[in-house]
DNA sequence: CTGAAAGCGCTTACAG
DNA sequence: CTGAAAGCGCTTACAG
């Protein structure tokens, strides 16, 4: 008799009302994915991965901005979050929560006691960065970055001006103010080649993400300059796009696969049973070194200027 | 005496539950972005592009998929939903709907009778695109897609085969085969060197989409191939990395901007009256010709494969 | 202006 | 195994 009933429902096309069964459950079956601006490369990346986790699951995802004074009515409907570089005090939300933040460890900042916790190292790998550019010769290192990412808790930053100071060499910083949500290569580019035509080049410049390496790329190619012979580059994060660019881009690779698929399972384990001890992990970024880093120095292969570019033999 | 009551429930951090009150109100205050394959990078373009367009206003978005056997338990607890080229009925959803769609008109398929929907016209730019490349003297034209956009309904397909056809010229294919939500670069950079180590290579390859476009870069430069002098490469999406690639790549532009800013009005107008007359829109793609279009065939310069690739004068 | 009641559409426990 | 009741946390309309 009941199986009747059911089957008739489904026959006319019924479905259950989702908030109704959330309302009575608890659940909501959706989780939401937290960034301070949900449109950068990064965040895109990061969506991207755990769009390829929810997709086999019951979760849908939620996309939501931490930045910018945006009204939220009401607790957010969700059965848990992910945030990523921010705290979740801002929105709304009474659920488990994973947090992914760079490692602030040894900074005044200090280890936040949170519960289930992500952190990237990416002080380890911007120093082998900087080593390795010091050891191809170059003594006048820039680095680039946004104003966020120019203080003396970010780990970028950190490791570059202490690797110059450990080698004597003067800091020399150059801030690039973009607004969150706009294409950032044009408004780089515009910004470095004010710095350039004024400041004149660096060896290298080691930029807060490769976004801002790719304006530089354009910088230095209006004005003719060499990648990686007269001014090497090194970007941050190492998109998908990184080897494909000409000269193919150096970058320091965020682990965005694993953090990604670490973060589900905590992040599940800890709604299935929230008495679940603190979970915590530690990833390391990692230097890919290709060609844009290898800088040559003034005393290189001297074909100047000339020649359109070229093509051939990247492969 | 109410004013205190509201003053000490916020002072002590109560929040209204979303979902109880979406029951009542019937509004949930989410949107759906619906997509068949969501990782794809027009997917993440438009998603960046409504996100911008959430953002200041009480909507969150929620991206799902439409492909792929997912147990959707119950209705999306959504106000209102974009479609993007796949079909609602998947999608347990009582809502309105804004369906993004390429324009099939002159097809079998007809004129879909939808409520409100935009139409992006492929084929007029697919056939300038086709026309440009026969004008700089290519003979050997190749289609490259995925067997999704290798059928006689497909606008790109149409306008490939019907501008050969015209021109007298045999059609040539290379289905690529890809796995929905992996990284297509390079599985494409594979197939088309398994290709061209057995047909040769075309005097210009047109592609389904940008990435297939930059795995088809990765193949020709494996080989030593020259872009645009040998093989020209078109692609089609015009990305924001599109003018980064070394050689730009040529494109067809879909106005992404404008049909996400179009779709959303359209949508936030029939959430607040459901009662409008429909609402249709059509937009064009617009070929953008950069240097990677730009054959010149086997009489050309003949500088052959030697020099390291160089990044100097693209600016 | 304040307070009590009804009801949104479900699920869960409990009585028949 | 089926049916009626209670209740999830709100909002809305209605009575005081």
């Amino acid at each position: 008799m009941r199986q009747r009933i059911l089957k008739e429902a489904e026959a006319q096309g019924y479905v259950p009302n989702r908030m109704a069964r959330a309302l009575v459950t608890g659940r909501t079956n959706q989780i939401a994915l937290c960034f301070p601006v949900v449109t950068s490369p990064l965040a895109q990346d990061l969506s991207r991965q755990f769009q390829k986790l929810a997709h086999p699951t019951s979760y849908d995802l939620l996309t939501v901005s931490t930045e910018g004074a945006r009204h939220h009515s009401g607790l957010l409907a969700v059965d848990g979050a992910f945030f990523f570089g921010s705290a979740p005090e801002n929105i709304p939300l009474h659920c488990p929560v994973v947090e992914i933040l760079l490692d602030l460890r040894g900074t005044s900042a200090g280890f936040p006691p949170r519960q289930d916790v992500i952190l990237v190292n990416l002080e380890k790998a911007s120093r082998a960065a900087i080593n390795h550019l010091l050891e191809r010769g170059a003594r006048r290192i820039a680095y680039v970055s946004t104003p966020t990412a120019m203080n003396s808790c970010e780990p970028r930053y950190r490791a570059y001006s202490a690797a110059l100071r450990k080698a004597g060499l003067p800091v020399e910083k150059i801030t690039v103010n973009l607004p969150p949500d706009e294409f950032h290569r044009e408004l780089t580019h515009q910004a470095l080649e004010k710095y350039f035509s004024r400041q004149g080049f660096p060896d290298a410049i080691f930029c807060s993400n490769d976004e801002i390496a790719i304006g530089a790329y354009r910088a230095l190619r209006q004005f003719g300059r060499r990648i990686p012979e007269e001014t090497a580059v090194m970007g941050c994060h190492d998109y998908d796009e990184a080897p494909d660019h000409v000269p193919p881009l150096s970058s320091i690779r965020l682990p965005v696969n694993d953090i990604c698929r670490c973060a589900w399972e905590m992040l599940t384990a800890r709604i299935q049973n929230p008495a679940l001890p603190p979970q915590q992990q530690l990833f390391d970024a990692q230097l890919i070194v290709r060609q844009s880093s290898l800088w040559k120095g003034p005393s290189s292969t001297s074909s100047p200027r000339t020649r359109e570019s070229s093509n051939v033999g990247a492969g």
